[in-house]
DNA sequence: TCCCTTCACTGGTCTAGACATCTAGCTTAC
DNA sequence: GTAAGCTAGATGTCTAGACCAGTGAAGGGA
């Protein structure tokens, strides 16, 4: 179960231990899971290691300590992640929901002066231009256009926008967004919108514009999405004034 | 400069001191902080100690950790502030605006049920509502519904009402705001909000409904906000995916 | 001159203990 | 009955070491 041995560090292995724990439903929601003397000696294994690896999955937000108590498997950690940043694939499903998309526009253009100021490149370098209608158990949630720096993602075919960019840029490329910065803002339906989303002209809609950076800091994608403002409400948790 | 016998922690006391280095500019941004064996020499305490200070800085955004190079004190510290938790009178000050607030209603109500349930508290219990349009530079820029507890708030008057209520909170009650969850949705605006704001009935309104919590993790502030669409954007940064 | 090895110093991980503090439930004294 | 006090067991804090792994600079050899 754990290998000393290993050059993943003892900690590390708990975590991914006990994650699997929770996921396989021998810990429950709610429910305190084995006291930190428990584990230490399970594992043979020394109490401030166990210590670390708890620390690191109550900061995820999948654990709670409550002293003199015990540690807990945390309830709803849907909406944790929500607070994060999550795309709308995972969002959808953590909602309960099947997200879907159709493919309106699958082209490679060049940036215009916004788009190459949001992906720090040149205003003649090529860009993806992807335009898709989200939709969550087959109803029109969002209207989304995604530019996507070509030098980044190459040889990305439109086969690949059908699903979840993120998972794409993981799975195939083994890029990990880092972080990201976003613009919400209310406008109306204009025309376009209200026939790809269904809805009538002038009802309202909640616009998610994001710039996404990798870890390295590099921008990879400046995403425009139109959500439906009768069906989608953006959800968020700041800490520490 | 560190207590052992204070019933304070002794990574407290050193998060504390190291925070006061960095202010004092006796640690300058950018620049690598003693060693982790120095400053467990200087201070007496061992090295696990000062990891821990120096874990909970790293976490706050302050320090950075490079291995095999050193701690760092980050630079920017500024604009992570910014990205938290501000009032509206702040973020304003921020945008270089000036915030003034027109009082339309100020009493003393018992909790309906949604309030009662945010607020954590009973549907009997009393609370005050406080209604106000928020103006930047002279121009309506929101309307604003606030609900506070009686019990935390108790002699404040109307005047208390007219600036920010989170400066009253800090500078007279003594209360910090730790956290809040915030929801954030686009609608239509109805005739009063429209007389309120100055604009046309179905105009887009962005409107943030805010639960903000004090460090005990007691609810102090159910706050419904509705931006005028036009004039407000809603700015954000989510980190570590 | 240039490259490569060595070395000192950094943070990263880990141990095997210790005592403090908090909580809930049981027990005892009134 | 009830309130106070005790206790077992939980996390919180802390120590004084150990060895590992990454970094950069100094020094030596070709």
């Amino acid at each position: 179960m754990i290998n000393k041995q290993s050059p993943v560090p003892i900690y590390f292995q708990l975590e991914e231990w006990m994650k699997q724990q929770i996921e396989d439903g021998k810990w429950k929601a709610g429910r305190a899971i084995p006291s930190e003397r428990e584990l230490s000696e399970q594992f043979k294994v020394s109490r401030m290691t166990v210590r670390q690896a708890l620390a690191n999955l109550v900061q995820e937000g999948i654990l709670l300590k409550k002293k003199g108590l015990g540690t807990f498997v945390k309830e709803q950690k849907l909406e944790q992640v929500l607070l994060g940043l999550t795309s709308f694939s995972e969002e959808m499903l953590k909602r309960g929901m099947t997200p879907k998309s159709i493919l309106i526009n699958f082209e490679k253009i060049t940036a215009n002066p916004l788009v190459a100021s949001q992906l720090a490149i040149h205003t003649n370098e090529e860009v993806f231009r992807i335009e898709r209608i989200r939709l969550a158990d087959d109803v029109p949630m969002a209207f989304e256009t995604a530019y996507l720096p070509a030098h980044l993602f190459g040889e990305m075919t439109k086969e690949d926008a059908y699903g979840s960019l993120y998972d794409y840029l993981q799975t195939q490329k083994g890029l990990k967004i880092q972080e990201a910065k976003q613009d919400i803002e209310a406008l109306l339906a204009d025309t376009r919108l209200a026939e790809f989303l269904q809805i009538k002209v002038g009802a309202p809609i909640l616009q998610i514009t994001r710039t996404a950076y990798l870890q390295t800091g590099t921008p990879f994608e400046y995403v425009r999405t139109a959500f439906r403002g009768d069906r989608y409400r953006f959800n968020h948790q700041v800490t520490r004034y």
